[in-house]
DNA sequence: TAGATTGTTAATCGATTAACAATC
DNA sequence: TAGATTGTTAATCGATTAACAATC
């Protein structure tokens, strides 16, 4: 995939300058994990047509989100599933062996911990800390948890791209300032609180209670309708 | 919240009959956590334009989206956070003793059941199923792990409204078969599979993997701004 | 070759933002 | 009362869907 002359003989993608809308962000994921279930069955192909009815969305929106990062597919053929999920992987950012650090050996702490799913995209967890003296010295996932004021200097001395806080909600800003401080560029904030973090810092937030909440509202949706009057 | 005329003559909200955007439903958990915290710190009232601060979004939009659910608010004054709080509790189906069961009882599974946030919504965990013979009879957050193998009979007896879903991905759609045949209305998914379900069945995920993959592309995305040109 | 399917441009749809009368 | 802020309608913006030439 490099440089390709279009028809007005300009380069396209000169600099991949285009904000991605976060819409079609969120749909990466899901590519990636549709791709990768695919070359674990040893499909070899796939159209935007499959691609779009396993999402429920418009083949279309495949087409035209994939077309964001270049041209991937054949006419009248689709796309190889191999090449695809490659690219996809390197659109992700995947197995390039990202390092993190986790902060919060609590239960949810431990299951990320212990969560191996990520591994294979090349993440790997190098400390974790904790403020509990009772939880320092632990061992979690091979681990020992570290005390929460080495924090800092640890990340002086290795640097590592994304911080994951798992503690409590009052000291998570106070979490993500010391993860800020230690030239973090990433966080993944399992806390229910929005951090406020300087812009070139990123944060993904999986806020468990908002999802229940959801849930629990179409739940209640559902009931209303049904209760309601048919149509 | 009766019902109330406008000045047509005719009855808002006869019959909540509107399908509320997702993008809408996606905030309302905000709204909420928002409101909870100002309550416990005694605020009594808060602006649109407050909230709407807050989650970086237009106030128009604030209003917009309340207004789906009826007028909350008072000309001139803005909300009482306590009154606004309450009546999104309401819309959301909080506080009114949902149950749960959890299949699952791995790390993550007992992260959730140890996660005492959504006790105060009103949300209780009733029991547990595992297919492991070495998880099975242990103990978690109080409850004694059941064989899966009991799920759909306990279910029949004990009607329940959610169940959450925390095994590994190739088990997970046998398990959902499992708590639509035993009547369960909404289903949380840990699982990193997309779940079939009958349309009666509401279905709210929480994928980890595309969670990490979206702030991993988020980061790249990042990098690339800075590497390439200044504008 | 004929059939299929892409990449892309144009049309539609829906969500966000702006504006303002109503009124606390 | 004057100032502030809602609820709602209209205008704008952006995302989704449709259409089709290009071509494998």
């Amino acid at each position: 995939m490099s440089m390709v002359r279009n028809k007005g003989g300009k380069y396209k993608h000169e600099y991949k300058q285009k904000a991605i809308p976060l819409t079609v962000v969120k749909r990466l994921p899901v590519y990636q994990r549709l791709l990768a279930e695919l070359a674990a069955r040893d499909v070899e192909r796939v159209s935007s047509r499959e691609l779009a009815t396993q999402m429920k969305i418009d083949p279309s929106q495949v087409r035209q989100d994939l077309s964001l990062f270049g041209s991937f597919g054949q006419q009248g053929y689709g796309y190889r599933v191999r090449y695809l999920l490659n690219e996809l992987n390197k659109i992700l950012g995947l197995n390039t062996g990202t390092k993190l650090v986790l902060v919060g050996g609590g239960h949810l702490g431990r299951a990320i911990a212990n969560y191996g799913n990520f591994v294979k995209w090349g993440f790997t967890i190098k400390a974790i800390f904790d403020r509990d003296p009772q939880v320092i010295g632990l061992t979690i996932a091979g681990l020992t948890v570290r005390d929460v004021r080495e924090l800092t200097p640890y990340l002086r001395a290795e640097p590592v791209e994304i911080g994951i806080i798992c503690t409590p909600a009052p000291v998570a800003q106070e979490v993500a300032d010391q993860l800020v401080a230690g030239g973090i560029k990433g966080i993944w904030n399992f806390a229910p609180v929005a951090l406020r973090v300087p812009e070139t810092v990123c944060v993904e937030h999986v806020h468990l209670g908002e999802s229940l909440m959801t849930l629990s509202f179409m739940l209640k949706q559902r009931q209303e309708e049904s209760t309601g009057p048919k149509k």
